[in-house]
DNA sequence: ACCTACGGGACATCCCGTTCCT
DNA sequence: AGGAACGGGATGTCCCGTAGGT
């Protein structure tokens, strides 16, 4: 057969997919563990082999899909120049998050995890984080990165004199943080969004005081 | 005459109140009903005439732990004259809602519930908002309600001059809740909050702009 | 719906049967739980309330099988006036254990239940007796039951003169249960029997020293 | 050189060993693999060296135990050289069977070993015998070697005229093995025995009709 | 209104046989 | 030859929702 460990990680992957693929279409609990480990071609036998509970699986899973949501909603890595740019980009995944899934009106607020892949609530997210403690060091390690970044970027703006100077980069970024995330929760609950607007009142705010408009 | 109803409200009560206690202690799905029936000092005989399933019984313990939630982030009724005040309250709130129970390191961020009653964590709450559709709705009206008291709120203040006037009401009441609730969740997942310096940005952010300081 | 028992007593009545049937299909150990609920219309859930585990199934089913064991073997009731015709019955009824089940060659020496129902060989009915205390206790009923009715036949015999009267009955009585527990466990590992001459030769030791012949 | 083979057959005496222990102690089904080969100082990985499965090391370990047991019940050898000696044997035998082990009230009817060897019920016996067709023909055959041996002795014992000469001699030698078995079974089933009356009255049925007396 | 208990279904554990690896 | 661990399958427990019964 195959190198023992190839086979294992194949084995992990496919229960991890079906997984993914369950929770998206019929909810966090929703699904069983014979439905799940049936849709990957295989037992429950194999499932515990890879997983201690069905609380293990979930935070596999998440995991998976955290890299997804801070990608989508707080921006990566250095392609996140300016605040302008940032903000945009999460208000309008935030409202992305609610598109792609029209047929389901009352599971709005999604997680995006990859394109051509399915979501997950963000409400799930946050009960998983704080079922497992560690996804949930993994989730506020994910903020205090967020917040680093956008604590480099309000600077970078401040000197540039896009950002007003009479507020610590670090609080700016923090409430930004604390917006995204109240953003998606208040998607998730069914508040409308008018995501231009939230937009331009944002960055008004941050904007230095004689700055036209 | 009266005793019947005075008798079914009693057992109902009691039910809430042992499932409170049970969540609180054990998570929101852990215990067994047989368990919070036992507490209350019933069977699960007595339960199916009160609550249609378990889901019914979540609806109707969250709906009070909501109410409370709102008095104490989000603020309510007529005493929140000005954003000063309110943006004060909700942010020591959150700040309060770590202090409470010591004991419990891991599960900070609990939703107050009444003097002397059990916490429930903000994040099971969303996971029952997620759950229950009407628990939902009553979530979103309670978002709305802050939202439209809010927008009175910074209306007022712009009047009085003690708020920008360069930015919409309502688009500043829908970012305060969304920081209300972004950080419960920041909170939540275990980020270090500075009550102090928050509440201070936030205002200067919405402060006129020749306003000294 | 049904009254509650008569409900409960068909439930029982359908697991019992649809074991049985699984029992003389496949053996003892092979079929599941889940394979003999299927079978019955039930699953798993409505097993436990009947039976306290899988031997508790089998000692019910055993009891049964018993009853039908001591008929046909050992002799029933009032019938059976001389000894004659006893050994005639049990020596019969050993050969056609074997016979009916063509199709099974290595499974010889089942115990006939009822007729048309299926049967359960010798070896098991012992293999669950040496399992189950109760029934233990109620095997070794049933043999001292046979016992003391041949006990009585073997006297009778002696009245009547056709049977040798310098032996105890209760010995006769004694040897004669376990020839028929021993043909069972001969004929159960494939021993050849020829019921005509054992039966011929067992009368001879018995009858009275004059005898012609 | 001879080495290998040497430690070998020592693992595989080692579990043989080990296995007996356990199904003496426990019972045939409830000791797992795992424990067998743990207690022998292995893991399963060599077990499945030596034996095909579970029901292969039954097997092995019932081969010894039926030697003892037909050593011990029908007599061996050339050393019975008369009915009467072989028939006190027997009875003998069975009747000590249940008196070795005094603390297991409930098990009685063991096959002895070999002396300091654990038992195993003849229940037991006949269950793996009835599982194992190789073991079922091993039974068979020793059932036949017995019935051979004492219809020699019975022959003689016509011709000396100790025996009574209106019986064949292989019908007296099979309705003996079987009364060892039937015997066996009821003092497996709990029946008291009294070795002295059926020693005597199974001599009287089988001596010729005058011998005094 | 409340209790008892039946029956469905999920879950975690255990054990076996096999396969890779040493 | 022997160990480690993967994957299949069965078992018993727990829990839920319902339906008889008081």
């Amino acid at each position: 057969m195959k190198t023992r460990e190839a086979a294992k990680q194949e084995t992990r992957g496919a229960l991890i997919a079906a997984a993914l693929a369950e929770f998206a279409e019929r909810g966090l609990d929703n699904p069983s563990l014979d439905a799940i480990c049936a849709r990957a071609g295989y037992t429950r036998g194999a499932f515990y082999v890879h997983f201690r509970d069905r609380d293990d699986l979930l935070v596999a899973v998440m995991e998976h899909a955290m890299g997804a949501f801070i990608d989508a909603v707080i921006a990566t890595g250095d392609e996140a120049h300016d605040l302008e740019h940032t903000v945009a980009r999460f208000t309008s995944a935030v409202a992305a998050a609610i598109g792609p899934v029209p047929g389901r009106r009352g599971k709005a607020a999604l997680v995006p995890l990859a394109p051509g892949v399915p979501f997950v609530p963000f409400s799930r997210l946050l009960e998983s984080v704080s079922r497992s403690p560690e996804l949930r060091e993994r989730f506020a390690a994910l903020l205090r990165g967020a917040i680093t970044r956008l604590t480099g970027t309000a600077d970078r703006g401040q000197s540039a004199r896009t950002v007003r100077r009479d507020v610590e980069p670090q609080q700016v970024a923090f409430l930004l943080v604390a917006v995204a995330l109240g953003l998606m929760v208040a998607v998730d609950a069914g508040l409308p969004l008018d995501p231009a607007a939230t937009h331009a009142t944002t960055l008004r705010l941050l904007a230095p005081s004689g700055s036209g408009r």
